[in-house]
RNA sequence: GCGGAUAUGGUGAAAUUGGCAGACACGCCAGACUUAGGAUCUGGUGCCGCAAGGCGUAAGAGUUCAAGUCUCUUUAUCCGCACCA
């Protein structure tokens, strides 16, 4: 290690030394600067795979380069991570904790829209400042690892991955409906509709058809439920995962169409139903008014231009208007009747948009005596209500909960588990229903109508349809487009690319069209913890070798925001890759936590508009990085929200400065370390190193506040005592516990150190003080030793003035002592 | 409506899981000191009360020698999802 940057330029410790000695104040910026400086140069922080340690994958999600710089939120992520790696890497772990940039994205695409910028220029600048901010806190990341998805060498394998996705036929094209907004002429994604309106120019958003690709996702619905149980996610994730999916347990039958008089259409409406076992209450049967049968059946109807325009008035609401407006409307097919198969009943069909076009089979059968929906409708529209279960007043509203079967044929008086049974029996021995479980998540789309994202590597040729350019053209690159905004048709603006869409077909030769939507941003971010364990490979988006020593990832922590989107769908990317041989595990992320928002001072949160946003720019600038660092871990529980105050900063700012200032009363270890002395030591060590484990970041600052405070008031303090404050505080304030550490004389670096270990028994005090209570309440303290007998501790307690004075004119019933806790005198 | 959280001093919060409520910090009050700084140091600080004492963990009930912690009921706030058949 270089002596001349460790001692500030100077030629030896002595001289250096001399310098501090006559320092009189705490000077951040120019430790900061020196250390930063030091471990960029000799690589501290860089990881190799090492066989011989225990390796350990931290992980935080990484950011979006926006132009507005680093978040006062991201830090709060990042340095509890960063504490949770030194504080492993000092336990003897070969540590990853990476960082790197999640840089496709709309705001880049935007801007250029707003500027004629090209995004990659505006991501590479943002990525610059992002660079720098992150480098100024002192993250032991592994820079030489950093990547961003937008690198052609990285989305190479994006591209690679969706051409696998195909080959398995879980990528596919498919009509479905996009946000489209009319104003901008732009298919919008979904969260860049706001209350139902555009984002960028308040429009309302209507929807529009479009082929999209779509990524099976709902394949894997049940494993990316039941593998859950192999993974420490927090419960909130777990739950919030389980209920997205929203598996359900049901029936499909099938209800053959009819004219009025029972004749057969030759079309069987397939209902989604989960309780089978009430189909003898349905009294009618309502599809979507998109389901395909609606518009084939036009014919047979008495009433097809009411029909077509309930038809084209559903069609022109938004989703939001859809769901937001529960009065049940709807219209008869008037000239068809769909037959229960249960009893043989013919029954009217309505078309509604109560019933979801894109759940179960888009058609349901009505039981409205035990559905509030269904029976909301039926009183609108004069339907007969059929009681199917026992209980409740089907005259006020439906009966939701169980009951004995009734009017129910072979299931009378079955309860619900065996007439489910029966009825699913029934509908499977008749050839016209079967068991069904019906997932409310919904395949990914896949496809945007955009500029700024990984292309799709597929063409389309007449001859031969959707076709995956050769693996060996990868990557596909962007095109350079004059202009950002899409064009008429609500195409990408790469269809403006002639030249860079008009190909040939990769299979026979021919003319063929490039697909000119692009990925989502979520593409990007789906595999990005297994580019760091590699990051470098061209062969390969990560070698087996190195998949295999550093995945899973020990420890994965991020925003609840991403738990329905980023994370959900990167645990079904890796069990896809899982299944191909790609990766050796089925689950990407071993333990999952997440963190609470940072809001502004006044409760809200941080936005420009509010003018409340704090620049960590200026916090460290004014204050430090181990100050910034230190105080968000002491802001709160970090799960929680934290609001931002400058006043508690001050006082971390002076927690750390007295760390600085202790150091003049630090001697040799000539100096006796007390029993007590060793105890706060101890104390300090066990609390610290239990606390970090559980995140608990607030109390074991707490915790090493009480012991500097203990130091404080002693005259001279032993060195192994202030060493030990030094590493238990560098996985906190890295720079001010290497600066010391080097004050100390140390030639090594303070991460290389052994983390303390904590005696439980040397932490233990040898006399206790116990509460005294009189018939539960508190009337004085007694100090006796650790070890007392009971009879002891009673005879002390019932010495107390206290205690004596309360005792008056009463009998002591019984005494119950609980050691080292209490002891409570029950009297009358 | 469904699901998940949260509720403790003037403020942010602790409480080893049923055992001294308010650790640690901010703020405030009093004092000391100074090269007047973003100072620093010392002491005090849940509420009522001169005191003895009483009252205190959103509200109400219960279990217990003992409840912030367990059980039931209610209220408020926040975050998801929301006509999912």
């Amino acid at each position: 290690m270089s002596g001349i940057a460790r001692y500030n330029g100077k030629s030896s410790f002595k001289e250096w030394q001399q310098d501090w000695q006559n320092e009189e104040r705490y000077n951040f910026r120019t430790i900061e600067n020196k250390w930063q400086k030091i471990w960029e140069n000799e690589k501290v922080y860089k990881v190799e795979i090492d066989t011989n340690k225990p390796k350990f994958y931290a992980l935080v999600e990484f950011p979006y380069p926006s132009g507005a710089g680093l978040h006062v939120g991201h830090p709060r992520s990042y340095t509890a991570l960063d504490v949770i790696a030194r504080k492993k890497r000092m336990q003897g772990f070969n540590v990853l904790y990476p960082m790197g940039f999640d840089a496709f994205g709309l705001p880049a695409e935007n801007y250029a829209i707003k500027t004629g910028v090209h995004p990659a220029i505006s991501t590479k600048a943002n990525i610059e400042n992002f660079t720098r901010q992150l480098k100024s806190l002192g993250f032991c990341f592994d820079w030489d690892r950093c990547f961003a998805t937008c690198d052609p060498e990285y989305f190479k394998w994006t591209q690679w991955m969706f051409i696998q996705f195909w080959k398995h036929g879980l990528a596919y094209k498919d009509k479905m409906a996009i946000n489209w907004c009319p104003s901008c002429k732009v298919g919008l994604a979904n969260e860049e509709v706001v209350n139902g309106c555009c984002e960028r120019c308040g429009a309302q958003v209507v929807r529009r058809d479009k082929e999209q690709w779509m990524l099976a996702i709902t394949k894997y619905a049940d494993r990316l439920i039941n593998d859950l149980d192999t993974v420490d996610f927090i419960d909130r994730v777990k739950s919030t995962q389980i209920n997205w999916i929203g598996r359900s347990e049901g029936a499909e039958l099938e209800f053959a169409l009819t004219d009025n008089n029972g004749n057969d259409l030759g079309k069987k409406m397939v209902v989604y139903t989960t309780r089978p076992d009430t189909t003898f209450g349905v009294t009618y049967t309502v599809m979507a008014p998109e389901h395909h049968f609606v518009k084939e059946l036009m014919d047979k109807y008495q009433n097809p231009d009411e029909v077509q325009n309930y038809i084209n008035e559903a069609s022109k609401k938004s989703e939001l208007q859809r769901t937001s407006d529960t009065t049940k409307t709807g219209v008869e097919l008037k000239g068809i009747k769909a037959r229960n198969p249960f009893n043989g009943e013919l029954i009217p069909v309505f078309i509604s948009d109560y019933v979801l076009t894109g759940y179960g089979t888009g058609a349901i059968m009505a039981v409205p005596a035990h559905d509030q929906r269904d029976y909301d409708f039926a009183k609108v529209f004069n339907l007969p209500i059929i009681q199917v279960l026992a209980g409740g007043d089907i005259s006020k509203e439906a009966w939701e909960e169980d009951g004995e079967h009734i009017n129910s044929g072979f299931m009378n008086g079955m309860d619900k588990k065996d007439a489910m049974a029966a009825a699913i029996k029934f509908a499977e021995e008749g050839g016209f229903g079967k068991a069904k479980v019906n997932f409310k998540l919904r395949d990914w789309v896949f496809s945007r109508q955009r500029y700024w994202g990984e292309p799709i590597p597929m063409v389309y040729c007449e001859h031969c349809g959707w076709q995956p350019i050769d693996e060996s053209q990868l990557p596909l690159m962007l095109p350079d487009v004059p202009d950002y905004r899409p064009n008429d048709n609500g195409d990408s603006p790469l269809a403006n690319a002639k030249d860079w869409v008009e190909t040939t077909c990769p299979k026979c030769g021919g003319k063929a069209r490039r697909e000119t939507d692009v990925m989502p941003n979520w593409a990007g971010s789906s595999w990005y913890f297994l580019r760091y364990c590699d990051p470098h490979n061209d062969k390969e988006f990560a070698s087996k070798e190195a998949l295999k020593y550093w995945m899973n990832v020990d420890w994965y922590n991020g925003g609840m925001e991403h738990t329905t989107l980023h994370l959900l769908y990167s645990r079904f990317w890796h069990k896809f890759l899982y299944d191909c041989g790609y990766v050796p595990m089925p689950e990407p992320y071993q333990k999952r936590t997440s963190h609470g928002m940072i809001l502004a001072a006044d409760g809200e949160k941080m936005s420009k508009s509010r003018g409340n946003v704090i620049n960590p720019d200026e916090i460290v600038e004014n204050y430090g990085a181990d100050t910034f660092r230190l105080y968000e871990m002491f802001i709160g529980p970090f799960d929680q929200v934290a609001m931002w105050s400058d006043e508690s900063l001050n006082g971390v700012y002076r927690f750390v400065s007295k760390i600085y200032a202790l150091f003049k009363k630090v001697y040799g270890n000539e100096v006796p370390m007390s029993p007590e002395d060793t105890r706060a030591m101890h104390k300090c060590i066990i609390e610290v190193t239990e606390r970090i484990d559980q995140m608990k970041f607030n109390t074991a600052v707490s915790s090493m506040m009480t012991y500097v405070n203990y130091m404080s008031n002693m005259e001279k303090i032993p060195a192994q005592m202030y060493e030990t404050l030094l590493k238990l505080l560098a996985p906190f304030t890295p720079h001010i516990a290497e600066e010391m550490w080097a004050r100390l004389g140390h030639s090594s670096f303070i991460v290389a150190q052994d983390w303390p270990e904590g005696d439980a028994k040397l932490a233990e005090d040898n006399v206790v003080t116990l509460g005294v209570q009189m018939n539960g309440k508190m009337r004085g303290t007694i100090t006796v030793s650790k070890d007392a007998s009971k009879e002891e501790t009673e005879a002390e307690a019932l010495k107390l003035e206290n205690v004596a004075r309360q005792l008056e004119g009463k009998t002591i019933k019984k005494i119950i002592v609980v050691p080292g806790r209490i002891v409570n005198i029950v009297a009358a």
